[in-house]
DNA sequence: AATGGCCCCAACCGCCGTTTC
DNA sequence: AGAAACGGCGGTTGGGGCCAT
């Protein structure tokens, strides 16, 4: 372990710069390798917290704002019938990160269970999963027939009972995201980094770049290590 | 206006399973 | 096959903002 390197790396808030920096990398690099994107990007950041960053806030297809009450109630009932696994409650609600329910749920539940019975959960309790299955199924579908055809909750019901796709529970094109100015510059970068694409000076002769000092980037490749950072910086600036 | 308490949420940490070399 | 790197997950923390006093 390199002992400097590590004393060196950023902790605590993003900065405006680092965010902007990290999507044109994302952008480029794909999500994966954090580390090595971490590390190419100039960012002082582990790829973990790369990662992160990404997966909870920068990413375009989150969806932010509050929870709506479908939102809340598809929570609520999810966590009644899994217990905290917020990544698999956070798949059937595109658009919402595990750590957004997980917040939301520890806020939250404390006042639910004061505030509301859960007739519903108590009597559910000494079932079997199958049984939890069923009975959420038919009573929650035929009650919320009307909105669940256009969230897509069917899909998820047929989802629990066997196969798992990427359906989920709420329908994207009801999303509000992208609302704040910052919000929009990021999608505003995105759209630029694929327009500049075709503008980069990019070798054609991928056959000739047999080196191990070759970077590749997709249909991109970089001859020495030092082009692809004089590139990464040209973007930047 | 000051302050203390509470809420919310972004970010970190540690662990563990998976992938890559 | 095994070690190292990577990625995903759930738990926890810290700080900013809001509100009541």
């Amino acid at each position: 372990m390199d002992f400097k390197k590590e004393e060196t790396l950023r902790k605590g808030p993003w900065l405006e710069e680092e965010d902007e920096r990290l999507v044109k990398f994302i952008t480029l690099l794909g999500e994966r390798r954090w580390d090595s994107l971490a590390k190419v990007s100039g960012l002082k950041r582990s790829g973990k917290s790369c990662r992160l960053r990404w997966m909870n806030y920068l990413n375009p297809s989150l969806k932010r704002g509050p929870m709506s009450q479908e939102e809340d109630r598809i929570i609520f009932q999810l966590h009644a019938l899994w217990g905290n696994k917020w990544s698999k409650i956070a798949r059937r609600l595109p658009g919402r990160t595990d750590n957004e329910i997980k917040n939301y749920w520890r806020t939250h539940s404390r006042k639910k269970e004061e505030a509301q019975n859960y007739d519903k959960v108590i009597e559910w309790r000494g079932n079997t999963g199958e049984e939890l299955l069923h009975n959420y199924k038919e009573t929650e579908i035929t009650r919320t027939r009307t909105t669940s055809h256009e969230h897509g909750f069917v899909e998820v019901v047929s989802m629990e009972s066997g196969k798992e796709t990427n359906c989920g529970i709420c329908g994207r094109e009801s999303y509000g995201f992208m609302n704040s100015p910052y919000e929009n510059r990021i999608s505003d970068w995105i759209s630029e980094i694929s327009t500049d694409q075709s503008e980069a000076n990019i070798s054609e002769d991928h056959s000739s770049s047999s080196s191990e000092n070759n970077i590749n980037i997709g249909t991109w490749w970089f001859q020495e290590t030092r082009d692809f950072e004089e590139f990464s910086c040209s973007l930047w600036s």
